[in-house]
RNA sequence: GCCACCGUGGUGAAAUUGGUAGACACGCCGGAUUCAAAAUCCGGUUCGCGAGAGUGCCGGUUCGAUUCCGGCCGGUGGUACCA
């Protein structure tokens, strides 16, 4: 029998189908794995990320299968979104039609890689059903004060009135037409996501264990949040009357008041309500005017790097010193941190530093490191020892903060706060292809939510797609409704919600069984019994926002009373990208490689392998042509040696320690290939390396002829190699073994004794020759033939020290 | 700019807790088979003729560092309206 995936694979395929064998089970009673990689954008194909995220989920889910769990595997289309109205401007197709043609398409894509989804609970986020229960929950935050209505800075092109979002921002111009971008500020609607911030950090902790330390690092710096001092700086006399006496004052939040004394300028964001005073009244030249325009339209990344100030030709007193100090602007300082103003200290802070060498501005040091002088072109940012700070004189940094902050508490001159950099959640979008905010504008009643029984609040199919303004404000009709409260006219908000909203929950939507579907977004008895995910499989460019917003949502709808859970993701798994030639697949680099032909000429299963054979998940994985098609060999002569293996119902016994030296160490490595598949899914996640091992026990199978270690062996590693090439295991494993060895397998542990180990042998630590030892021997004895086998390194030198690891190596310190 | 990660043969990688660097593959080289080729099978393959050197670079800790620490260089992801 020669190998032909195409037959086997559609075979098998078509077996689980009809069987329905991965409908996750009604049966509350039974121990369960929920495995979920995140679904797709339904782009138009499935690229290999795809392929990588699905073959690893797959990977977990049959294996929990195998050993008797229930599992709960879904897949569905993450399918609102910008890309569905570009390809609606560029080629007028209606983003809906574009949307589910692609699903279609994709849907088929997966089906090819025979992937153990469960197909009844598959779903699209556009779906009016799931916009449904979504607006529900909106709703509720609107009523709770989680949502609400704030005024924003957005990228705004003046020639297209309309809103472009950052990635259609190309070098400060409209995508389309090339015009300048500039930011105007509109009503949107906010999550008060920052109310929550506290809890989405101290609830880290909760995943430490299943959690990549780095995800819960970035999402601890994201939410970044600090203790210090905040006070207000007063304008003097003659700042106050530039000003026309609208403004005495600002507040500033430091970080670091322990630098108090070292304050030479201060700082104001671009946005700030005094310069934007100053802008509106003409107290700028134009030419300053000017670049301020320029600093607020530029984006934020650009703001960070090149830091550009303008003096703004007024002062403020010192609060301790009565000092004064100039006012600027820098842009570098954000409106939404804080108070928007920040105190300068250049001498301890690298960027005040750098803009203080830039517009030379004065620099005053207040610490110094405990024993050694201060850097002369840097800033020294360390905390120290206080100097130049009158009565704080001496003290180290920690204990002057917390001195000066009491003492301004005291004094009343300023207090202690908490300030994080997390921002609220902004989930307005001026596009048409998303959730529509179920909110009515009423001039008697305000903003008023829609009546839940009138949702979902759906798109209207006739908007036109220019690229022009908003499709749905501009759809002559569908904004007109009446109130919800009292009854009269009324407009609906146009806005639509960030398609993160609708990743923010999808989890959720999985556990409802057909029973609840049309009915609830999810019911909780079936949450508390498949929540949390036992396994999240995502890229990594995901770290931050979809799973913070993921995390938020969760703890919201418990709030509001849906669910218990307090987090969603037991454990995450980050992958890593599929690049070709060293960069990402792309399509305008060319460098793509089609999952679909892949399948056409080697089948899934060869697909499959290689992509977990290549890189551990988390790492980039290079793609390799011919690699691929040594992936294929692979199958191929797994395929063909199977006829080594006998027909049998339960697993071949044998007298180990009769067996010849070749059988021995068959055994050996096909019980290591076991071992080590147990420990990837429980920890390690190395799906290489349990690959490698089968191969390892492939080869040493071929180094003997005894049929019963052959069938051993086949019973093992199709067991093993099934949740990563399912067809061609099924394939053998129905014709061998009648499917009975698709369950756990238990370790030997006699195959694993030996009788002789080999140690290295090192002189100063670099090693020199091997030795053979018994178990067990004794270390005089083992040191006596390590001395003997480095005998040329060691001969006329001094023996300093002897070190014998066991089991391991041996390492002569000597002298000269 | 900031936050996080990565860097090991010609290539993808392995080395589980600081303990024999390069498992397993790809490629290449050689051999068998064949009229010949493809396919398959077997063997070799870090560099260096060698002494020796070697895990991006420089330094440190240690009997011993791919692994820990400090600094640098290069690359990747994220940076709040791409998903």
């Amino acid at each position: 029998m020669q190998y032909t995936p195409s037959t086997i694979e559609k075979k098998w395929q078509k077996f689980w189908s009809d069987n329905s064998s991965f409908e996750p089970s009604d049966d509350f009673s039974k121990d369960k794995k929920y495995i979920l990689s995140m679904f797709p954008f339904p782009s138009g194909r499935l690229h290999m990320g795809h392929v990588r995220n699905y073959s690893i989920g797959d990977a977990f889910a049959r294996y929990y299968r195998q050993q008797g769990l229930n599992v709960l595997h879904p897949i569905g289309f993450d399918s609102f979104g910008m890309p569905a109205e570009n390809a609606a401007i560029k080629n007028g197709i209606h983003p809906k039609k574009w949307t589910y043609e692609n699903i279609d398409y994709m849907r088929g894509e997966l089906s090819n890689l025979g992937l153990s989804f469960s197909k009844e609970r598959e779903f699209a986020t556009s779906d009016p059903i799931y916009t449904k229960f979504e607006q529900g929950f909106i709703i509720d935050m609107f009523e709770k004060g989680i949502l609400y209505r704030k005024k924003g800075f957005l990228n705004w092109c003046p020639h297209d009135q309309t809103v472009l979002a950052n990635e259609q921002v190309i070098d400060g111009c409209c995508w389309r037409c090339d015009t300048e971008v500039v930011k105007k500020e509109m009503y949107q609607y906010y999550l008060k996501i920052s109310e929550y911030a506290d809890e989405l950090l101290n609830d880290l902790k909760l995943l430490e264990n299943g959690w990549p330390k780095q995800v819960i690092t970035m999402q601890e710096n994201w939410i970044g949040k600090s203790t210090g001092l905040e006070f207000d700086l007063y304008l003097d006399d003659e700042s106050q009357k530039l000003l026309n006496g609208k403004f005495l004052k600002f507040d500033v939040f430091t970080t670091r008041p322990d630098t108090i004394y070292g304050v030479s300028y201060t700082a104001l964001a671009p946005e700030h309500e005094i310069v934007t005073y100053m802008l509106e009244n003409d107290l700028f030249d134009a030419e300053t005017a000017k670049s301020i325009r320029h600093m607020k339209n530029s984006n934020s990344i650009d703001r960070q790097k090149d830091k550009q100030g303008v003096s703004l030709g007024i002062n403020v007193l010192h609060p301790l010193t009565g000092e004064s100090i100039p006012v600027w602007i820098a842009n570098f300082v954000l409106m939404d941190y804080g108070s928007g103003a920040v105190m300068a200290v250049p001498a301890h802070d690298d960027r005040d530093y750098e803009f203080a060498q830039k517009y030379d501005l004065s620099v005053k040091a207040v610490i110094k490191p405990e024993n050694a002088e201060l850097p002369s072109d840097s800033a020294f940012t360390d905390s120290g020892v206080l100097f130049n700070s009158k009565e704080f004189d001496g003290l180290a940094s920690n204990d002057a903060k917390q001195k000066i902050m009491d003492f301004f508490e005291a004094k009343e001159l300023g207090k202690k706060v908490i300030n994080f950099r997390l921002k609220d959640w902004g989930i307005s979008r001026q596009r048409y292809w998303g959730a529509p905010i179920p909110l009515v504008h009423c001039d008697k009643c305000g903003i008023v939510p829609e009546k839940k029984e009138n949702l979902p609040i759906t798109l209207p199919e006739d908007a036109e797609f220019t690229g022009e303004g908003n499709p749905i404000a501009n759809h002559p009709t569908w904004k007109n409704c009446k109130c919800p409260k009292c009854g009269g006219d009324a407009i609906r908000e146009t806005d639509t919600m960030d398609t993160f909203v609708e990743s923010s929950w999808y989890f959720l939507r999985y556990t409802a069984s057909q029973a609840t579907w049309n009915d609830k977004g999810f019911d909780k008895k079936e949450v508390d019994y498949w929540m949390n995910v036992d396994h999240y499989i995502g890229g990594i460019e995901h770290a931050i926002l979809h799973l913070l917003y993921s995390r938020f949502f969760t703890k919201v709808l418990r709030d509001l009373g849906y669910i218990d859970n307090t987090e969603p993701f037991e454990r995450l798994l980050t992958q890593g990208m599929v690049l070709k030639d060293g960069s990402k697949m792309s399509k305008s680099k060319g460098n793509t490689v089609d999952p679909d032909a892949l399948i056409e000429k080697y089948g899934a299963d060869t697909a499959r392998l290689f992509i977990l054979f290549a890189a551990p998940p988390t790492q980039e994985l290079e793609w390799n042509d011919s690699a691929v098609e040594g992936a294929y060999r692979f199958l191929k002569r797994f395929y063909d040696r199977s006829a080594n293996a006998y027909k049998c119902d339960t697993l071949p016994i044998m007298e180990h320690a009769k067996l010849g030296k070749e059988e021995k160490f068959a055994r050996k490595k096909v019980y290591e290939a076991l071992q080590r598949s147990i420990e990837v899914y429980a920890e390690r996640y190395t799906f290489n390396t349990m690959v490698a091992g089968v191969m390892e026990a492939m080869n040493a199978l071929g180094g003997q002829e005894n049929s019963d270690v052959w069938t051993e062996g086949y019973w093992i590693l199709t067991s093993i190699l099934e949740p990563i090439v399912p067809h061609i295991c099924w394939e053998l494993s129905s014709n061998l073994f009648d499917c009975k060895n698709l369950a756990p397998q238990k370790i030997i542990d006699e195959v694993f004794a030996v009788d002789t180990i080999s140690m290295g042998v090192s002189v100063n630590g670099k090693k020199r020759s091997e030795i053979e030892v018994g178990v067990g021997e004794e270390n005089a004895a083992i040191l006596a033939l390590a001395k003997e086998s480095v005998e040329k390194w060691i001969e006329d030198k001094e023996i300093i020290k002897e070190i014998v690891v066991p089991n391991k190596l041996v390492n002569i310190v000597v002298k000269g």
